[in-house]
DNA sequence: ATAATACATTCGGAATGTGGAATATAGCCA
DNA sequence: TGGCTATATTCCACATTCCGAATGTATTAT
């Protein structure tokens, strides 16, 4: 196949609000189990699902069951790099237009924290809190 | 705007072979007319002008007429790092498949020279060569 | 075996993207 | 003015994606 219809594949997985969420928080948090995201995005179970199979189909996350939970991480090679240049390009164009969006990732906590048993209960940010990342 | 509504848009964009084919000899020549681009990609003009109108929209490049010609460049700030950076992700991606994928971007030349005022005559490679960025 | 839990898949209608064909517009020249 | 050239836009059929609802599957506990 050919190298831009690679690309175009890896951005169409991309070109999702919520699938790069998915991605940002296991940038984050390393790993999450469906559960976790679930708590955290606020999203029924089946849609994070859904978007957790596209992710997967792209290669860029792998699974990995562990008991009755199934724990997704960020796969080799990492998208996180590209994330990064992503956020910096938006954050620029956001700039010249005047707009300020927050460069730094927000830090992710479920808004009820789940009970599998590798959560950890430290919340970073208090439950609500959605001013991360939002344009002013 | 949500930050991530704003990444997925920019994504969008570029989950398609011919934007991102436009993109690269945008970046390579720093300028070229739709007829050069028609030329090169050996599709019709109409179909050009469509795909240059997503990128424009996206705020990823920016048009200048001279003439009767119309010259597009990358728009500032340059999607150019973003694109390397997944051109990287996708080779690291293919090589851990066992196949190779030319990281360096292709030398792009007409097919039939397009006869605008500031179309250069240096052909960088024979026309029909289209190895450069292909699976082996 | 049954039930409960955590997650995945399938189905279907609405929305969006794709690309061909035809047509429109803008600038140049006679 | 009219015609020519370079580029843009509109229209349309078809394909794909999105996301809610319902259902399926694997694992653990009783």
């Amino acid at each position: 196949m050919r190298g831009h219809e690679r690309m175009a594949r890896l951005f169409k997985a991309l070109a999702h609000p919520v699938r790069l969420q998915i991605l940002e928080i296991l940038q984050q948090e390393g790993e999450a189990c469906v559960c976790h995201l679930e708590s955290i995005l606020g999203k029924r179970q089946a849609y994070i699902s859904q978007q957790l199979s596209k992710l997967r189909e792209a290669g860029l996350v792998v699974d990995q069951r562990e008991g009755l939970n199934i724990f997704y991480a960020l796969a080799e090679p990492d998208v996180g790099p590209l994330l990064v240049s992503a956020r910096e390009h938006v954050a620029a164009l956001a700039a010249a237009e005047g707009i300020h969006l927050a460069v730094e990732r927000p830090l992710y906590a479920p808004a009820r924290p789940c009970n599998c048993p590798r959560c950890k209960p430290t919340l970073h940010i208090p439950a609500g809190d959605e001013t991360a990342m939002q344009a002013q």
